[in-house]
DNA sequence: GATGAATGAGCCTTCATTCAT
DNA sequence: GATGAATGAAGGCTCATTCAT
């Protein structure tokens, strides 16, 4: 038995599964789940068909992957920053500068996710939305939190936090189609302003801290 | 009198296309461009498979007919709202509650569009995002010419806009994924409140109109 | 409508059908289900590889459909001449005459049936044994008829049966794979007699009939 | 001393070479020859898959290999149970009783060989049949000789031993199939006294031995 | 010798599109 | 115009075999 699990080969297995992973996410981003093939990644990532097949079950399971690397990312990320935070209106702040934040590091993959996803593959297409789901839930319980305490008026909160999730949907999707806005956690800082406002706090955040 | 193209014949022919738009409306609005087959729509559309071929070029053709539709639909309608509508203000609000309106009217219409348009064929994908793109160029008008008006205050007039359009987005997700918001265009009302807010404009609109 | 199921139309249809099944008995007889590609039958047939799927749901369905059209044919052909047959004696004579003579019409279908089907594929390799195992059993009732009679000695008939089944059997494969006997049905003769005495009726038939 | 071949290096070799076989004649006895992937019986055997690559050539090698043990097997222990045995009667006795008693020894080489050999592989495929016909020759020549001593009516030698053979052929599927006869060598008296009786002896052997 | 990751030819099947009827 | 049988390119996936370690 001469033949083992070196450090050496774990890396060199390691870095296959990335480049096919990269090579999926470059593919996917630009040609959606069924503008791409599997013979497209496999020579993007300098690896035989049958490689892909010894890292993935299959392509649905690659994407899927893809998608869940995002989802995930975002999420951890989020929870992050909301520890940090303290009171609604700063937990809203943080949540969303933590995901444009993210996005901007990995636009290829926020590509996947927000582009191509949606109607990539009945078993994965849900995630994106989930993930919004998750997203407008987490705002949900900060309205409400604020609408409690008396910092927001009285209004449908879920409604409310749809809407604030969907400007952020909608500039990173400028972001990514569009290249408008340029830099994405920079837009943030209006974002949440307009989102703050919308929301029913009061202008100039006086109130607040003061 | 040797062959003339009655006006029933026009008929009959009108009513084929109708048909199969209709059938293919309803395929790829639970399906997706990818999970439907020609076959399948000409089944329920009871017509022969070669007969789609005779009114549309292609499957292709057929999905970004059915998008356009769609399209045409929505900036259509908002168009004749806006003509009625006197200002920026009342713009906006007309422009978003005709866009609700007609989405409500077209459900399937909807899913096709907003659903599965994003990616379902290269071709067709972008057309959903340039709907957005035309809408939030509408709004970003309307916010021009406010902030010149000294109504709004000074901003990224094509953020808000986008803002602005992704929050009416994401509702419109909500009400065709999760059945939330029930009723569209009731929503619309709270939706609206919280863009004007987000805009800038002062609470309670006492100032502009009075 | 123009386009209709005309007789000629249902005559194409139906030849078609035909050639792909003779070109299917063909390559399996000789190659076996695994030895065989879509592609060769299509090819054989000259058809396109879609046209088989036309008609036939898969690869497995089409081995099986030629299988079962053996194994029907062989059993129906047996049936009948059993319904002229009086006695034991005689219907085991009818019935394995009936099977020699059909297996030598067929001959394609034979091997198929008997050479190819054993590891053809798991839905369909029992076939054959399974029809072995009825015309076995057949066998079995005549045999018992038989004993209860008094026309034939006490016996294990199940084992009995299997015996003479397999004389059958393998007189089959004699002919199928090394042209002995030249003549199935003339071969039948001797062996019908050979399992008779094996079964203890007395020599030269005396008894029985006179 | 440098390097040699000691008994223990033979014996793990020798062994490797075994754990495959086995593991094979399981795998192949149970899926058959396309059922059976080289992984599953490297898994089985507890060895690499290239490991196998090292005893056998491919994997129609390892299958000829494991239909080959079986032949073997059968023609030696008969040619052993031969030669003690005298004249024709005695030694188609003690030939069909040696097939069944090694044959019910080795159930998975029985199945291999007798059930997922026939449509194994072209090349493999023959093998089973071969051995039937080697058997029925050494069949034949008994009869032969019986015929010339006029201890049995003139026949065709080379049906009657298909025949004889078919029926061990059949009597053995059912074993294997059905599990019915339960036990072979048990049901091979039963069987030898059909075939000598079907064969033309006298009943209850008494003018031989006379 | 032993390992198992890597390879890629080859297979079955689907489905958009065409065209003889 | 209408039909639907026919086409065949293209895709996902498997697995026997190889070879660097």
């Amino acid at each position: 038995m001469v033949y083992r699990r070196t450090k050496k080969v774990d890396q060199r297995l390691e870095s296959r599964l990335q480049a096919i992973m990269q090579a999926a996410r470059e593919e996917f981003a630009r040609n959606g789940f069924y503008g791409t093939s599997i013979k497209d990644i496999a020579r993007r990532a300098g690896v035989a068909v049958g490689t892909i097949y010894l890292y993935l079950r299959n392509k649905e399971a690659l994407f899927a992957a893809l998608v869940n690397e995002a989802y995930e990312m975002v999420l951890e990320r989020i929870a992050q920053a909301r520890k940090k935070a303290v009171g609604g209106r700063e937990k809203l702040k943080a949540s969303m500068e933590a995901a444009l934040e993210v996005l901007q590091e990995h636009r290829d993959l926020a590509r996947v996710m927000l582009v191509q996803s949606p109607a990539g593959h009945p078993a994965v297409s849900e995630q994106l939305y989930d993930l919004l789901r998750r997203l407008a839930r987490l705002v949900e319980e900060d309205v409400r939190e604020e609408m409690e305490r008396g910092a927001l008026p009285p209004q449908d909160a879920r409604l409310a936090s749809l809407a604030f999730v969907g400007t952020f949907y909608q500039v990173v999707m400028g972001w990514l189609k569009d290249g408008y806005p340029t830099d994405l956690t920079a837009a943030g800082k209006d974002l949440i302003a307009y989102n703050l406002r919308g929301l029913g706090y009061p202008p100039e955040g006086e109130e607040e801290d003061g």
